[in-house]
DNA sequence: AGAATGTATACGCCTTGACGAATACGAATG
DNA sequence: CATTCGTATTCGTCAAGGCGTATACATTCT
């Protein structure tokens, strides 16, 4: 419990999760988004993995990560207005278009060349483009 | 935001807004209840209401504590799904059974010898007497 | 005024965790 | 097999914060 709400105490993990929001998501892409060093970002990762709120699918280099619903209703309740919370705030929506952005158009992401969309997205992105 | 969940992230504050759910208490009884060193409390409640989580109403020499919502609605939200969540977790519902006891028979807590009851407890502990 | 009481702050110690830089791992590719 | 590329971990450093102890502050009582 306490665990819980340490790990929603940082926002880089803030930003993370509004990212992944209900998608599944590659490194590659926060790395892009988020602009810092690499280690910073898998770090965030690994602290969000270790709290049980993200899982891991491995895809040939490329990891995938995604929200897991807490196991308690009242956690899950409280993760999700978290995550409607963030989507009010102005950075996290700047966030969140810069990911489809990348994902519409990867040509202007050099670093994203040959990165496995997100899954959700995929299909947001393309209504969008 | 990051300082919100940073708030709830430590058990014994945790511990203390689940006392004052939606009480006014002395810290008189956060200190007999809790069982650690009156500076422990007096900390952590300073750490509340820096955080803005939780204003203070002297009353001669007794300061009394009670959760302020926040402004925005979305953390109100999260703020009250939080409270409920505790009220579910065994220890705490043994936290605010010795709370309702020490206030029903404060003969039996030297300590607290003419220290003010909690405002709303006040009646409900007339009623479970 | 001085003592007693409830509460807050200061101090030193120690752990946690955030960071940048360097390095290690694992999978694909030549 | 060596290399490349995406990702993870390690290392040293540093600031935040939790704790116990001692002390300061504020109010009340005598």
């Amino acid at each position: 419990m306490q665990q819980f709400f340490q790990a929603l105490g940082d926002n880089t993990r803030l930003r993370l999760l509004n990212l992944m929001g209900d998608q599944e998501v590659c490194v590659c892409y926060f790395v892009e988004i988020l602009g810092g060093p690499q280690p910073k970002i898998s770090r965030h990762l690994a602290y969000l993995r270790k709290a049980g709120m993200v899982s891991v699918r491995r895809e040939g280099k490329w990891m995938h990560y995604r929200i897991v619903m807490p196991p308690h209703l009242g956690a899950t309740q409280i993760l999700r207005q978290t995550l409607d919370w963030l989507k009010e705030d102005k950075a996290m929506q700047a966030d969140k278009a810069r990911l489809t952005k990348a994902c519409c158009s990867p040509s202007k992401y050099p670093a994203l060349e040959g990165a496995p969309l997100p899954s959700v997205v995929a299909e947001q992105c393309c209504e969008a483009c």
